[in-house]
DNA sequence: ATAAACATCGAAAACGTTTTCGAATATACC
DNA sequence: GGTATATTCGAAAACGTTTTCGATGTTTAT
């Protein structure tokens, strides 16, 4: 009933408990012999390490914490998954909190992590984040952490992120290519740094194209949750607004299907009529009809790459060497589907 | 730098740990006024208890682990959001573990958590877990289990379900009402519980509405990941054996997804030729063309149960009272949509 | 006045591990 | 035989908290 601790052995086979435990871990000042016998009475009696102690003597948990906005979405399940497995090879358990999208719930999460005193921390932001200040105190208690996919350039810390501003680029780039005259947009919330990157690649294309920028053909996604519903009210709106419109650059596949599914609603045919792009290739949208162009976000790759980053940290820190920042950006792809004609000669 | 502990608030006060640690905790035999002082510098110096030293003495550690086979899967990110949301109300974390539908991992992770020594596990079992001695270890150890979704009955614990049977019935029978006269069904893998259950609600649908059950129409996904691949191959055998088939009782929304769509490339007609039912309706499932007629699966709620019947036990295990375990069946909906016709008069 | 009750505090043990440092024994060398 | 060097071990401190139990001092009741 009661675990096997290092007295145990130790008694049993009358020996010291400092010899048990430098037996365990193969400390050259033990004879052969003990630590034979000391390692096959641990393995008869099934002992475990009590972590709780091992923690405590080695200020160390081999924990990290994880907080994302949301977690049921592709995107960010990928990222998880990611984490937890590159983790796991470096035997590091991940703790996940989530933001809801909330800076009050964020605030909180980042301080429950830091009394729970994981050895790091990995963070995407919440779209409401402005305030700063429960960042700079998981840095000031040096712990390495490291922003991913939502990030604040502000704080001095790693990130690993990808190129919104060239991948937004590209996807209305294509949408030129392929002969669209008036592109509108479908953007995010006003601070996430990937929604206006996004924007302002969107219209560095056009400029460069000699395409005149008209903020009317910009959306917001007001509600800021980039949902379904979110598509469908803009392309309703933009119905309204704009019947020249003949591409759509939209800032997330959920928000692209939602509008897409607005306009097969009201007999507008995608591409014939509208072509649309997406962003962050859901697997979903290879399934939808028609299937969607979009960018390709490699999720799980940014996921296993954020917690290289921050392995590394912490093993610098813990050997009083800290690393300088680092900012990784990781590439994106354009995936032409159905939703876009296909390109002109 | 350094962290503040009890003793240095001790020291500046000039009284003993044991006070501060009382004071803290509003132990009756100390005194409004010193209660007053440790609160106050408590704060000023912004004290946060060792974890690793409470739960070193407490033996326990507030928080649980949880094995999923799949992290990026829309029912199971709901369950973990569930239990992550639940868990933190009652100040527990969630250390999340993906075992990859694969025995061998599985069994690992269960280890890893014990020996973290979690409070209590949450788990839903790979396709493959076919022997469940790492579960009895959990058990012998005293700690709570509480399995949701992938069970084995056979292990005494308590588990959190839908009634996979009476769903598949109520799938079945809704393809009956509506007119179909030979009715496939794709099951998953043969030894997870509830692909046996729905192949069961499927049959004794079919036997209670004197159809004849015909094993050349149960077609099992063989690769076992219930993919979206999966369906596409069983469409094209169910094409190629049998073109008497008006309706497909389907073991999941992804699998059943990838059937229409290679139904849609044989121009073969949903619903018009064939009706199909998925299982679990995916966010996915509403967003497709045509719309999938699914059974829906409370992930989230699964989740939050879950969680709150091993809140319940770990809490009753620190009374020395253990409960008796208990299972939980959830209700279920089966979701009509454009995938199956209307139900005739 | 004495005894009983109450209020307030602190010493110390315990949780189980890791690691430093010194002691003891055995082996080598001259 | 004596000194130097390996080899093998263990005592003890430390990590920071919680909690038991006794000590001290103060108040109340008799």
């Amino acid at each position: 009933m009661k675990p096997v601790t290092l007295k145990d052995i130790a008694e049993q086979l009358n020996i010291s408990i400092t010899t048990v435990s430098k037996a365990l871990k193969d400390y050259p000042d033990v004879s052969k012999k003990t630590k034979g016998l000391v390692k096959e009475l641990a393995k008869t009696l099934n002992y475990k390490p009590n972590t709780f102690a091992v923690n405590l003597r080695m200020k160390e948990s081999k924990t990290i914490g994880l907080v994302v906005p949301v977690i049921v979405h592709h995107f960010f399940s990928n990222i998880i998954k990611g984490i937890i497995s590159q983790a796991e090879k470096k035997g590091y358990l991940v703790i996940i909190l989530q933001s809801n999208e909330s800076y009050e719930l964020e605030k909180k999460q980042v301080d429950l992590l830091l009394s729970q005193r994981v050895d790091g921390i990995l963070i995407s932001l919440a779209n409401g984040t402005a305030d700063f200040s429960h960042l700079n105190g998981i840095i000031q208690q040096g712990k390495p952490l490291v922003m991913f996919d939502k990030i604040a350039k502000i704080i001095k810390c790693s990130k690993i992120i990808i190129d919104d501003r060239k991948a937004a680029y590209n996807a209305t780039q294509h949408l030129i290519d392929i002969g669209c005259k008036r592109i509108a947009h479908f953007r995010g919330a006003l601070l996430p740094q990937n929604s206006i990157d996004r924007f302002l690649g969107y219209k560095k294309a056009l400029l460069d194209n000699n395409f005149p920028y008209d903020p009317s053909l910009v959306y917001i996604c007001e509600l800021g949750d980039n949902s379904f519903e979110e598509g469908k009210e803009n392309a309703r709106k933009l119905l309204k607004d704009h019947n020249d419109v003949d591409g759509i650059f939209i800032n997330t596949d959920l928000v692209a299907i939602g509008a897409m599914t607005e306009f097969k609603k009201h007999g507008v045919k995608v591409p014939e009529d509208i072509n649309i792009v997406g962003f962050s290739n859901w697997f979903m949208s290879s399934v939808i009809s028609p299937t969607l162009t979009t960018i390709d976000q490699p999720g799980y790759k940014m996921g296993k790459t954020a917690f290289k980053q921050l392995y590394k940290e912490m093993k610098a820190i813990k050997n009083k060497k800290p690393l300088p920042s680092k900012i990784i950006t990781l590439e994106t792809a354009l995936i032409k589907r159905e939703s876009t004609k296909s390109e002109m000669e």
